[in-house]
DNA sequence: CCATACTGTATAACATGTGAAGTATTCGGG
DNA sequence: CCCGAATACTTCACATGTTATACAGTATGG
């Protein structure tokens, strides 16, 4: 009786060689730079990106609708729901209904809100800036460049519901 | 009456070029790709990383401990815990106090959970070499060595607990 | 031995990620 | 006009991420 063919061993990739968890493990160890820091603002990184994105709106009729404000800062509409909802109780944003479209909420940041914007971002460009220091301002620029070319690749592969790609 | 100085405007990197940010959008394009695949066979990524984990261990003997799937997958103790306990109400991996040492659960594949991984890894793989195909394997392979970069360089800013680095 | 510190794992509590369904408003064709 | 499709958010339900805490088992110094 011949023996029964050995089950082919499964073939996987090693995790250290996959893209996912490099991606995953690298954005790991920078978030883990920034997150003590906000903590002691009472921000997570996603509160603070909602409130980077509406002070880089300007202060100036700086009125971002949600769905501007969820493009920028990536995040997905019940996260930023819910955030919206936290910043607003604690006083760091207003929404108003859009006039013009009472389906839109305009969001705006308070001056509260400006005033912990402008507390938070010089620390949080200098890590930034240590971590430009210790990885080299031209190759991160370049490693973004990549990653850039990456997300259009993959976007090319599955566009993003919405991409007009 | 002199005008008041204009406040200094808060300087602060727009999102698409920082590094936090390029990573998440990155990876979000990435499993973008494997998440409905996964779904299908209703997986998660993370349960996905814990069956490659065991699968890499080996059939013969490849009995990990809770810990070392940690590490290898990435994953927090919590996170794990739950999954661990979801795939083994599945049927697809048994848990054995080891007898060494009470405290430890040793983690293997049930036949099942072999099975599953044998159907769900080839597509799984297809997928790769997909973007493999449309990056271009070398730049690829180029782009997963800086990210070991840098990490290791962020690692160095701050260390993880436990990291002898 | 034994009290104590340490280790491996699990649980709790809260925030976000993800997909699906719900609500209010606007738009567009008949 | 008016009704159905589309849009902008919101809410729900469930899985994971993150931090702190609990707890059993193990090692260690006295």
């Amino acid at each position: 009786m011949t023996r029964s063919p050995a089950p082919a061993p499964v073939r996987l990739r090693s995790f250290d060689r996959s893209l996912p968890m490099g991606l995953l493990r690298a954005r790991e160890a920078a978030m883990r730079l920034f997150r003590a820091h906000l903590a002691r603002h009472d921000l997570t990184e996603q509160r603070w990106r909602v409130l980077r994105a509406l002070t880089a709106a300007g202060p100036d009729d700086g009125a971002l609708d949600v769905g501007e404000v969820a493009e920028r800062t990536f995040l997905l509409g019940p996260s930023l729901s819910r955030i919206l909802g936290d910043l607003e109780e604690r006083g760091l944003l207003a929404r108003t209904v859009d006039p013009a479209d009472q389906r839109r909420s305009l969001l705006t940041l308070t001056p509260a809100g400006r005033d912990l914007v402008a507390e938070v971002a010089p620390e949080s460009e200098a890590i930034y800036a240590g971590i430009e220091e210790r990885f080299g301002a031209e190759r991160l620029a370049g490693l973004l460049a990549d990653l850039r070319d990456l997300e259009d690749a993959l976007s090319d592969l599955m566009p993003r519901p919405g991409d007009p790609r």
